[in-house]
DNA sequence: TGGCTCGGTCAACGGTCGTAGAATCAACCC
DNA sequence: GGGTTGATTCTACGACCGTTGACCGAGCCA
């Protein structure tokens, strides 16, 4: 009965752990609610209850609903390699940057993404965001109207992703990425190559 | 000093006018509020004091926030005249209604598409229109993967209207309908034509 | 072992929202 | 001209929200 390690096993869940674990608990939890309900509709009382705490604890940890949003939405730059070489070349980088999206979406971005209509700050991340990813195109894209080409293909993005994560109106949301791709491979040759108006 | 005629121009504004007028105020400020703001930041109390009346009138004349947003917000079905014919007549087709769409988008489309990510009743509204539009669209594809192609162009039309009217990040807000119009045109064709894998 | 720290809970405040119903007042009909 | 209708306002209720501060109890250090 009596077993004779008292401090070797039991070394489990110090203070400063546990505190990490609840913290990321309340974390996943708000990522959740954002991306299925926005800014607005997402409540700090049904974030804790989602993290099996009391809202005190929410507004004791992140100090108010837009730094929980801030903190829960905060996503990795998508590190698009659009190292600038043939326009072919770019619009196959871009495709398959759309391709990982495709397949599993962060529920980070899609918290952004379904608060952006509605939210400020949201909006305000998602355009940093998108002005860099234009700028990255538009500097490989040798056109005059390079600038608009790059939002026209931010914008298609941005269309199908939420169509194919948020509306999920039409196939898109249960085609393969593969599929998709395929179909907007033309697309986004069209809008990266010079080769539109005539090939002369 | 004395004029001579009694009833003859004061016939102003009887109560069924007076009425009218003030509903299509209604309106017209929820209309703006909407679009601006979304479902959920739109308080009636705003919408009344844009009007110029108190918030109770807005609960007598429509009897929910609810019911003032499907009133606010129904809009014309968009004929778009998808003839079945070509599909380079299609493609022009959906080109020229988008290119109707993005000289000026109607305010009413406007406030559902900005409370379609976070209002479970415009998102219901979208998908209705949106099917009938990917519904016109598929029958006038020769493709097997005709719905897919549809429901990307509904994708991307979405995705362009709402850059240009409500991110306004890119150069999308400034552009000319004729200038996207003329970007798109290939992409629209090859999403249409069944041209696209090889054309043997 | 005792005191301090800190993760966590609880109750409440102030504000805003949608909504309901009584009250007001001018236009309308007989 | 008096009664009625209806447009419009006023007041208030109840719910919910973000946020706060007091409070509790278990881990931690000396």
């Amino acid at each position: 009965m009596t077993d004779s390690n008292p401090p070797a096993a039991p070394r489990r869940t110090t203070r400063a752990d546990q505190r990490r674990q609840t913290e990321s608990r309340i974390l996943a939890a708000a990522r959740e609610l954002f991306a299925d309900l926005g800014y607005d509709r997402t409540t700090i009382r049904a974030v804790a209850a989602r993290a099996g705490v009391d809202a005190g604890l929410v507004m004791h940890y992140f100090h108010s609903k837009d730094e929980l949003f801030a903190q829960a939405a905060k996503l990795a730059d998508d590190d698009l390699p659009v190292a600038g070489s043939s326009p072919a070349e770019v619009a196959d980088g871009l495709l398959a940057s759309l391709a990982r999206r495709l397949d599993a979406e962060p529920v980070a971005s899609l918290a952004v993404l379904r608060s952006i209509l509605t939210h400020a700050e949201a909006a305000e991340g998602f355009r940093a965001a998108g002005r860099q990813r234009v700028d990255q195109i538009s500097v490989a894209i040798p056109a005059s109207d390079a600038e608009l080409r790059a939002g026209l293909i931010s914008a298609i993005i941005s269309g199908v992703v939420a169509e194919r994560y948020l509306l999920r109106t039409s196939l898109l949301a249960q085609a393969s990425p593969e599929e998709i791709i395929d179909l907007l491979r033309p697309c986004f040759q069209a809008l990266v190559g010079p080769l539109s108006p005539t090939e002369s």
